[in-house]
DNA sequence: TGTACATCAGTGAACGCGCGTTCACTGATGTAC
DNA sequence: TGTACATCAGTGAACGCGCGTTCACTGATGTAC
């Protein structure tokens, strides 16, 4: 039962955008009465917080499944962004109207995906400035990756911005609008990445 | 008062988020019954796509005002996108629920902000695949730009999503949260784009 | 096998809220003669 | 200068809607003796 909430919640998301997502309108399509759902939710904060960590859990299992190179990772990446833009969106676009995501879990949960899209990242950058380097080693340390080089993470960064503004606009048919098949975009984004001169 | 109305709304959406937009919450604001409003905006969405509007000639005038070179446009846009991150979004994030665009000014006005852009940059990029050069040269001729080589088209449209990718991190503090300064990450990105070899 | 009780999923009514929008109207201001 | 009229910004009540959440409850199922 608790799944079958979370799948219709899923689906309003999906169809209707984040504000489709409504207690009452999830139990209607379950044809249930609205307060029923209480007894498995405390309410709409804490089942959207329960969707936001099995979005991470998932995303974090698809990049699992991929092949260790930075290549297929980020390969895998899209297509999970892709195949579900409302479930990329909720984790990395503006939160919902109302919704005050104040869960440590949410932190760790992030904290697992990004790591390891970021740690497939083993090129180096030019050297960044002294400053951005000191940055960067305190960021690294703080996330148990102290052995990181700065001209790494900040490769693995510079990736992550990359890819985070080709698929949200991809996402949002920017791509598809002006005619342009997005494949050769992110190839070219991972090779600029996995070179050390771009 | 059209204009009063137009200040009030902005200053909601960048206190409040999208949805703290409300036709009765400016009324209330200025001092006003809630149907005074219908005699300046046929409505919540006419107001909606007036402000969207004003944001794309906004940017516009921003990015003239810059110097003409590559780097300087690019902290004009980066700089107005900061600034008032809600517009930003209003232009270039999902929009909000419930609201459809379907305005011809809407199309013309992005045009005009983002060729301005595209224009600016005239170093080419490595060479696209042959697909990739058709639809690049397609899209090039239907925006008016036909002289645009593909892979200088390619080349601005990277840079682009690369602006957006870190733009759209900036504004929800994902960098700062890093305890990362996103300044010199920009300039890396316009020197990417300003060399041929990124 | 039969009875007494506890558990607990789900109900329906109600709460107060804010929304966009319509409607008939008031009342001040400006114009024409 | 004074009167008759038109204009029109703004009002207040009302419409129907959906929301999250609470509350006391029903009624079926399971358990203990």
């Amino acid at each position: 039962m608790l799944a079958e909430i979370k799948d219709v919640a899923l689906r309003q998301l999906a169809e209707g955008g984040p504000q489709a997502l409504s207690v009452s309108a999830i139990a209607k399509q379950l044809g249930v009465s609205g307060p029923a759902l209480y007894r498995y939710y405390a309410g709409r904060d804490a089942l959207l917080t329960e969707l936001i960590l099995d979005a991470y859990a998932d995303l974090t299992t698809a990049l699992t499944a991929a092949e260790p190179d930075l290549a297929s990772t980020v390969a895998a990446f899209r297509a999970w962004a892709t195949a579900q833009p409302h479930r990329y969106r909720l984790l990395f676009a503006a939160p919902l109207p109302g919704y005050d995501a104040h869960d440590d879990r949410l932190v760790a949960a992030s904290l697992g995906a990004m790591v390891l899209l970021l740690t497939r990242v083993d090129a180096a950058s030019p050297e960044p400035s002294p400053t951005l380097a000191g940055e960067l080693a305190a960021w690294a340390q703080s996330r148990g990756l102290a052995e990181t080089p700065p001209a790494v993470a900040l490769n693995a960064i510079t990736l992550w911005s990359r890819l985070h503004g080709l698929i949200s606009l991809e996402i949002e048919g920017n791509f598809a609008a002006m005619g342009i098949d997005a494949g050769e975009l992110f190839a070219r984004e991972v090779r600029s990445i996995g070179s050390p001169a771009h």
